[in-house]
DNA sequence: CCTTAATATAGCCAATTAGCAATATAGCTA
DNA sequence: TAGCTATATTGCTAATTGGCTATATTAAGG
């Protein structure tokens, strides 16, 4: 077991990488949840939620009560500043290419006055 | 093999899991680079490096150029703007509480920025 | 042409992962 | 206590992944 001790934002993104598991925090955007309120929506076993369910405690995107039988899950919104703080960093970078994209279609149209237009790409 | 499409998140977010890759996107955030450019940093053979370029290359995030025998590698930031606004629905979740968590994304801000948060001087 | 440089591809391995069914545990309730 | 319900754990499989070395490809330059 070489394995290097993981980054929160490592956690966090492969956590969201799966699209079961994006599903179950917007359902859990709506408020508090049971497992099994987790469970019916997807045709995947309960066991297979509970694996999701760890994976998202890892990352620190849902936190669990107890009450009962029933160990609530909730969304722990936390970590998504953290990703939300780093894409920040790259906001310019699409706002650029945003630019970029207006200024190929303002060429295209002046290009479209003199129907000749080349295909460069 | 069934495997649905993965979604265009999906690739995205599982690309950004990998501390290489997003060192790979800050690195680009300073400009285009050649494959060698990127490999010399880490300590990693340069197939292993192609092989990310081609996970960041699928979710869309790079593009290659052609040049002689280089291969230039830029960054495309579009994507991030779908996690940006998929990450913008859960946005009023964290502004709930942010005293407490002001703290928190802190803590882990200064844990990733030295590793791989792109330069913007 | 032949060599060198830049990059890609192939093939291998170990670790991880998403899924399942079966079973265990924990806490009500009768 | 017994039984029921909610959830966790275990143990399996197939697929995927990140890493490597070795080799192939592509383009420049002598």
């Amino acid at each position: 077991m070489v394995a290097a001790p993981s980054s929160q934002l490592d956690l966090v993104f492969a956590a969201l990488a799966d699209p079961t598991r994006r599903a179950i925090l917007a359902r859990l955007a709506q408020g508090e949840a049971t497992v099994n309120d987790l469970v019916a929506p997807f045709d995947l076993a309960q066991p297979t939620i509970s694996k999701h369910l760890k994976v998202l405690e890892g990352a620190g995107l849902v936190s669990r009560g107890r009450s009962a039988q029933f160990r609530p899950v909730r969304l722990e919104a936390g970590p998504l500043a953290g990703v939300d703080q780093w894409i920040g960093g790259y906001r310019q970078f699409w706002a650029q290419s945003h630019d970029r994209l207006e200024a190929y279609v303002k060429t295209l149209q002046a290009e479209e006055t003199s129907r000749d237009a080349p295909q460069d790409d």
